[in-house]
RNA sequence: GGGCCGGUAGCUCAGUCGGUAGAGCAACGGCCUUUUAAGCCGUUGGUCCCAGGUUCGACCCCUGGCCGGCUCACCA
């Protein structure tokens, strides 16, 4: 490190800025201040006077401070002008030697580079070009840049730099700092719907010593002074229904969920899913609330129902379209009827599709596979699939007319699968049968199966109401309403390979 | 893990047939009192991802590796 630091220096840009820091020191200035008070954000004066003409009007703004990044500088002669830009937007400072005097003029502001941080202290104007202005007659320096930034014009594009040194894709990159506000405006909707609607937010284990809630594999981890292994959730859920249990009928949460497997532009081994439950409630009441919560959220968020994704259209007008998922298989998938009821012939259609078949034995989860392949990617609007087979849906509820069939729904917009929802299994004794099929087929290899929980059975036979629970992946979601093509897009810090060198 | 594409200055990118590397921006010096991709003059800046190989000679061709992107597989 040390040594890779010492070429670095070798570097004549990075030696350039390093002197000016000393001598700006030698100056006497102090490039690293504890602490500098501004009177405003610049959002809030750029969008207070973004139609004032009037110099009078502009000038009873008053003495302002103002700080930021500089983003751009032209020095001009005696006068020169520059951007400074906090989170809340970017104004332009005109900086005369008149004003601030030759030597700090000459010796300081001159010195000065794009991507310092200083504050500024003046008054407002507007330009010959009409651009609002701040006057400066103090300026300080407040954080000294000691390495170039990238391009102003070009940007940062490099991928893996974006992702691995973000700051730097969030100062050169407007659109990304976008994403990331409408990921927390997201975020702030889903949290506002549910508390309105008398859910409490609550924080359950990340690091459980069963891992459950899901068919996913599980990161590992180790508590010392306990000297036991723990594992990182792959979903609350198993925890929010003990809630449910202890009289919290309507509980939520949001946060992050960990699962080993691989990465792709649809997948981060951590991502962050709100999950909920409501009592006295079924998977068709959570249909309806999914509806108003999405077509709100869109609206609220876009101004419209409607939004284009990249270069489709989606539609969030309520109501959203729903089909079983047995219908879905002949409708959309166009599977003939005769193979969505034969397991024979399932099989061998499951075969051309090139699906592999040789692990499968349930019905259900040749079925889910075929519908993956057939089905999913022509979900373009939202998309409501109901009634899923029993044996890949191990808390789901069984339809009371139907055994084989439970009362689930997955929620499919632009061909992926954003939420998951289910009248939940309250009765302990179908749990532990269900959790012994899923031991079964984790013994068979399926690593992915559910492990037995008791204490969650235990719980079950305290008595859960009639429950029905949703979780809605807040990636992809994001990812939809920000028209991005990769998760890593929505994610400040995409996991990555450690660089090594 | 497979396939395809890529890695050249701080950033964005060129680089012809194999003949020892270029532009713009940034940086540095100078001029400039309303600019905004400011302008003009001048200067600097390179482990061409790494390691081998072929060759008189490799950014270029070959082999292996590292890193990344897309995609398929795996997987919500």
């Amino acid at each position: 490190m040390q040594e890779s630091h010492y070429q670095e220096l070798e570097n004549k840009i990075l030696k350039d800025l390093r002197e000016k820091l000393q001598k700006f020191k030698s100056m006497g200035i102090n490039p690293y201040p504890n602490r500098y008070r501004i009177t405003h954000r610049i959002g809030e004066i750029t969008e207070k006077y973004k139609d004032e003409f009037n110099e009078e009007k502009l000038k009873e703004a008053g003495h302002l401070s103002l700080a930021g990044r500089i983003m751009s500088l032209r020095f001009h002669g005696k006068i020169s002008f520059a951007h400074i830009k906090d989170q809340t937007g970017k104004i332009q400072i005109y900086v005369s030697k008149e004003k601030l005097g030759e030597n700090f003029y000459n010796n300081l502001f001159k010195k000065l580079d794009v991507g310092d941080i200083v504050g500024a202290k003046g008054t407002l104007f507007r330009t010959k070009t009409g651009e609002l202005t701040l006057d400066v007659d103090e300026l300080n320096l407040l954080s000294k840049i000691l390495r170039p930034l990238p391009e102003k014009w070009h940007g940062l594009k490099d991928v893996e730099t974006r992702y691995r040194q973000r700051y730097l894709d969030l100062i050169m990159n407007n659109h990304v700092k976008e994403v990331f506000i409408t990921r927390s405006r997201i975020i702030d909707c889903i949290r506002n719907f549910l508390k309105n609607r008398g859910f409490i937010e609550v924080e359950t284990p990340m690091m459980q010593p069963i891992p459950g809630g899901a068919n996913a594999r599980p990161f590992i981890t180790h508590h010392n002074a306990l000297d036991i292994d723990l594992y990182l959730r792959i979903a609350p859920e198993l925890y929010l229904k003990r809630l449910v249990v202890g009289g919290f009928d309507r509980v939520f949460e949001i946060g992050k969920c960990f699962r080993n497997e691989g990465i792709s532009s649809q997948h981060n081994p951590e991502f962050t899913m709100v999950e909920f439950y409501m009592a006295y409630a079924d998977y068709r009441d959570l249909m309806q609330l999914t509806e108003e919560l999405l077509s709100n959220m869109v609206r609220e968020i876009k101004g419209s129902y409607t939004i284009e994704y990249q270069g489709k259209t989606i539609n969030f007008t309520p109501p959203f379209k729903k089909i079983s998922f047995h219908e879905a298989l002949i409708e959309i998938g166009k599977i003939p009827k005769e193979v969505v009821e034969d397991k024979i012939k399932l099989k061998e259609f499951a075969r051309n599709l090139e699906i592999d078949v040789s692990k499968i034995e349930k019905k259900g989860k040749l079925l889910a596979e075929i519908f993956e392949k057939t089905v999913e990617d022509k979900l373009i609007d939202p998309t409501i699939v109901y009634d899923f087979p029993k044996d890949i849906s191990p808390l789901a509820k069984s339809r009371e007319d139907n055994p084989e069939i439970v009362e689930r729904f997955e929620l499919f917009i632009a061909g992926r699968e954003i939420a998951n929802a289910y009248t939940e299994l309250n009765d302990p004794d179908d749990q532990r049968d269900r959790f012994l099929k899923q031991l079964e087929e984790r013994r068979k290899g399926d690593e992915e199966a559910h492990m037995m929980d008791e204490d969650y059975i235990v719980a079950l036979e305290y008595g859960l109401p009639p429950t029905a629970g949703e979780g809605i992946g807040i990636d992809r979601l994001t990812m939809i309403l920000t028209d991005s093509p990769s998760v890593r897009d929505v994610i400040l810090f995409p996991t990555l390979r450690p660089e090594q060198k």
